[in-house]
RNA sequence: GUGGUCGUAGCUCAGCUGGUAGAGCACCGGGUUGUGGUCCCGGGGGUCGCGGGUUCAAGUCCCGUCGAUCACCCCA
């Protein structure tokens, strides 16, 4: 049998780096659960109906099937998926189970989501999510709009990583701009608008008016409103500049404002209003979110979200909502592979007890109980080696301490293996200082 | 899903116009007969991503495929 070689798109990590994602994840977590965002997990795979139900995106929806199936009896309406990401699950969720939860109900899902498209540096097929959201019945007050970026911050800033910046803008701002303007296709224009950044103003603009039917004009100004960027609430003077006028816009301008407002005062530097972002999901009716990493911005959002007004409804129940969700395999295979992440050491072992002698095992094994006892996460020496090699085997994991029963009577010793240093030590007492006793995360080297 | 580039030891790479594989680091052993990291000596390890073709002969040329990466699409 040949070497096995990797699935494209379905990225494993070392346990060096399962450690970092755990870590991550954990801190992540606590984040959401300090705001009160509440625990869940829905199934893996979802009705293909539910999951293209918003756009057009069955091209990259994973489908399962069973090996052993009549293959007159798959694609129907009932055939399953592979959810692509969590927000459509969730939507799903709040509709089947209305009736048990309390409204505003706010839940965070950290789980792996499947997309077919092609890989490349920090895009994947199988990659892991970390996603809170708000729902309310009918409708959801703007301002949850404004706390989904403030917990989004304070989550990164529990993190080693590079700084973050959430960039802001509302499909209302937009919309109503284009229409003020008298265009007939706010759609086709927001997705044109939405290449400026590869492929420049000039082709954008000629695209305008070819497939949107702008004028010259127009198009001019579609292109002055996307340049807009600004760190407060200024955009809204550069805006009014343009001299458009339309109620969509007001509103839309009036939503921004908190956002950045609310921004501006918990959390200063967080936040850019940028008028250029579009999203692609269509799905989202007002605010909209990316987030950038210093640095990484040319690998484009690593969290992003908004504000869907229709996405959960059915009949005469409608559940608004407003969320945001952290592609955290994405922005960890980006600082994996920059070197811009590391560990303290490569396994959870805080102590290595030595083994003098087959005979004395049990004795070590003794000795690891009562460091465990007391959650020193401890293993002991896979064999009698010389205790050079002994000690090597806890270098090479990054392990910091080799812990040596004493011989015919004498104290147990204990040696830091970085600084040489070793000391008499007792395993019921014996405690690392608490840098040591876990893993610690860093950035870069 | 479409197109481009790349693919030699665990890692970084060398291998000229085709003549059946090499270095540094890492790893293992010994010097140092039970306390590592330096130094010295020695050693193991490669179906040259995989499959097919051309040729007396392919790591080297051709085709396919898989993987990585980039652009498009889309997006975490």
């Amino acid at each position: 049998m040949s070497k096995p070689t990797p699935i494209s798109g379905f990225p494993e990590w070392l346990p060096a780096q399962r450690m970092i994602e755990q870590n991550v994840v954990e801190k992540i977590r606590s984040t959401f659960e300090l705001y009160g965002f509440a625990p869940l997990e829905t199934r893996a795979v979802e009705p293909m109906d539910q999951l293209l139900r918003k756009g057009e995106t069955s091209k990259e929806v994973y489908v399962l099937r069973r090996l052993q199936e009549d293959p007159a009896a798959g694609g129907g309406d009932d055939a399953l998926g592979l959810h692509f990401d969590l927000t459509v699950p969730f939507a799903r969720f709040v509709l089947e189970n209305s009736g048990k939860l309390q409204f505003p109900f706010r839940r965070y899902q950290i789980q792996k989501v499947w997309r077919g498209e092609r890989p490349q540096e920090g895009r994947y097929r199988e990659f892991l999510q970390a996603d809170i959201d708000v729902v309310d019945r009918d409708t959801l007050p703007f301002h949850y709009d404004t706390e989904m970026p403030l917990v989004i911050g304070d989550a990164f800033r529990s993190l080693p990583i590079p700084q973050a910046t959430i960039l802001v803008n509302n499909r209302k701002v937009c919309e109503g701009f284009y229409r003020g303007l008298g265009l007939e296709d706010p759609d086709q224009v927001l997705r044109t608008v939405d290449k400026l950044d590869k492929i420049g103003p000039e082709k954008v603009a000629a695209l305008l008016v070819e497939t949107a039917g702008a004028t010259d004009a127009q198009a001019r100004a579609c292109l002055r409103l996307a340049e807009i960027s600004t760190g407060d609430a200024s955009f809204v003077d550069a805006v009014r500049a343009l001299g458009v006028s339309n109620a969509l816009l007001d509103e839309g301008l009036e939503e921004l404002v908190r956002v950045v407002d609310a921004a501006a005062e918990h959390a200063p530097g967080l936040i850019r209003a940028e008028l250029k972002i579009a999203r692609g999901l269509d799905y989202y009716t007002g605010t909209v979110y990316e987030t950038q990493l210093r640095g990484y911005e040319r690998f484009g959002s690593i969290c992003s979200g908004g504000r869907y007004e229709n996405l959960a409804s059915a009949g005469n129940e409608r559940f608004p909502g407003v969320g945001i969700s952290i592609g955290v395999s994405r922005m960890l295979g980006l600082l994996f592979g920059h070197g811009a992440l590391s560990v303290s050491r490569s396994v959870p072992t805080c102590v290595v007890v030595a083994l003098p002698h087959e005979d004395l095992r049990g004795r070590c094994d003794g000795i690891a109980r009562a460091l465990r006892s007391r959650r020193i996460s401890t293993e002991v020496a896979p064999s009698a080696a010389k205790f050079g090699k002994q000690i090597r085997f806890a270098e090479r994991r990054g392990i910091p301490y080799v812990w040596f029963p004493g011989a015919g009577g004498e104290p147990d010793t204990i040696k830091d293996i970085r600084s040489g240093e070793q000391v008499e030590a007792d395993a019921a007492t014996w405690t690392p200082p608490a840098g040591d006793l876990l893993p610690e995360v860093s950035g870069a080297r």
